[in-house]
RNA sequence: GGAGGCAUAGCCAAGUGGUAAGGCCAAGGUCUGCAAAACCUUUAUCCACCGGUUCGAAUCCGGUUGCCUCCUCCA
């Protein structure tokens, strides 16, 4: 069996995933500032690390995986200021919403999502830390992490502490020694929500949560931490610098980032104002297909978004829904028998490539290659007159499989709670077979018409009609 | 100014030294009462451009052009 490779941000190449303890994965990923809804750029990190979790899962390792809520910061307390709602009461507005969205897309729940505001303790402590150590001071009620302390500063996005210097948009502070210097802890302004703390009422920073929470839920070092390209500095930097200061181990094994979605080839941001929202999404496509979509590039290339790409992952998915279908269909009228050697080979070789190409750091385009040509040689396999059952259940057993790593469930319909019973279905059925045995096709054309416009197909088969949901 | 990424058919997208996967779209054929689904066939002598290394390069090296990102809150 191959081995997994990752690309690690923190080399620049891909290394085999050594576990730091044996079969056992701990993993990180930065989750959103709940201030809004989510857009669909917020909604690739949480489907790419998602699969990175369910893959690694199903290659046999316990995974914990853990997603932070950061419920306050500035952005946060200026929503509650526009709308007169408290901060916790927006960050508990837009907790719900983003776990809405993000189950929409069949994301599954973190093992812990720890909140900032669940976590003031660990944060003071590791904060009172740092200081003690000598790696950051209080300056009038703020606290600064002093990044000269750190000569590794730089080391994730592979800049020079010179070069960050050099940069002309460096934010301007007084209370700072160094233009460089970022703010552990953050004094609250009149009015301000608050905590209080060894240096006075106020707030952390926002790097600090995830080393505070990272180190309390996964240990001093722990196995990959992920997060979106945008990320790598200065956030993760800022992480790994508290967090190496603190316990003087590496904080992570192996990092990884996500490319962005554009529009337009230009980056989507909240703050460029070009997003669209997965709430909004939702409402126009399955959600399934905005999944698809994402999964069908390499999670590090940058991917457009447009609604035409959108229509594209809708038919594609749509050639695996019907394969499943068609499968299931035909297993109700199919022979007994054991497969062949042959046919076992076959099976397992698309097994195989399948864990071949998704050990290549998580190779979902690939990935998904192997399920169309599974979808290509059970549509073969079905055009014989007779089928053995223990063949179809193979390959529907390994849809199944494939698509519990990739997130999907292949050949059924989406809840839409609209439409006709299945009873009511069926008895036009066999009203509309009636009429084609009488060849009155008039009268079937008219049938299968009505149940078209109720959003059922039909699909007359040798093996009888074949019908689904829209 | 510093760091990094990308450029493959009409659209999307893998491949990263051994002679161009896959999907969508399109065209033709088969099956069907007609459809649908499906199957078969067709669709890049070529991977932005120029040079180099090599028996051999889309893949490595150098250069050119274009686009994007980070160095500021940002997935």
């Amino acid at each position: 069996m191959s081995k997994i490779r990752i690309y690690n941000t923190l080399s620049g190449k891909k290394e085999e995933l050594i576990p730091l303890e044996p079969g056992k994965i701990k993993m990180y990923v930065c989750g959103p500032t709940v201030y809004n809804y989510i857009h669909i750029g917020n909604g690739r990190p949480a489907i790419i690390f998602d699969v990175v979790r369910r893959y690694l899962t199903y290659r046999g390792y316990d995974v914990t995986y853990i997603q932070n809520f950061t419920d306050v910061d500035d952005k946060l307390i200026k929503k509650a200021a526009e709308t007169g709602e408290t901060v916790p009461e927006v960050a508990q507005r837009f907790i719900k919403a983003y776990e809405e969205d993000v189950r929409a897309l069949g994301v599954l729940q973190a093992n812990v999502h720890p909140k900032v505001t669940d976590h003031m303790p660990e944060i003071i402590a590791f904060i009172e830390g740092l200081i003690e150590k000598g790696h950051a001071y209080a300056a009038g009620g703020d606290v600064y992490f002093r990044t000269a302390s750190f000569p590794e500063y730089g080391k994730l996005s592979h800049q020079h502490i010179a070069d960050l210097k050099a940069g002309a948009r460096i934010e301007v502070n007084e209370k700072k020694d160094d233009p460089l210097d970022f703010v552990l802890w953050k004094q609250a302004k009149p009015g301000e929500i608050f905590w209080e703390s060894p240096w006075g009422k106020g707030r952390p920073g926002w790097h600090i949560e995830c080393s505070a929470m990272s180190l309390k839920y996964l240990g001093e070092t722990f196995d990959i931490h992920g997060g979106g390209h945008d990320l790598a500095f200065p956030h993760h930097e800022n992480e790994i610098a508290q967090s190496e200061c603190l316990t003087g181990h590496p904080m992570a094994r192996y990092w990884m980032h996500n490319g962005y979605i554009n529009i337009d080839n230009e980056k989507m941001s909240k703050s460029l104002g070009n997003f669209v929202l997965v709430k909004e999404l939702r409402d126009e496509y399955s959600p399934r297909a905005l999944r698809f979509f994402m999964l069908s590039a390499h999670y590090r290339n940058p991917i457009n978004f447009s609604k035409e790409l959108i229509q594209q992952a809708v038919n594609s998915i749509t050639r695996i829904d019907n394969a499943v279908r068609n499968l299931k269909h035909r297993k109700e009228t199919a022979v007994d028998g054991e497969m062949t050697a042959e046919e076992r080979q076959i099976l397992e070789r698309f097994r195989q490539t399948f864990i071949e190409e998704m050990d290549n750091d998580f190779n979902t385009a690939d990935g998904i290659t192997v399920l169309f040509d599974m979808v290509r040689e059970t549509n073969q396999i079905l055009t014989a007159p007779a089928v053995k059952r223990s063949l179809i259940q193979a390959y529907l057993s390994l849809f199944d499989e494939f698509g519990g790593v990739l997130g999907f469930t292949f050949g059924e319909a989406e809840e839409n709670g609209r439409g006709p019973s299945d009873e009511d279905v069926e008895k036009l059925i066999v009203e509309r077979g009636e009429a084609r045995k009488n060849r009155n096709f008039a009268r079937a054309d008219e049938i299968r018409d009505q149940l078209q416009q109720m959003g059922i197909v039909l699909e007359d088969t040798p093996q009888g009609v074949r019908w689904h949901r829209k």
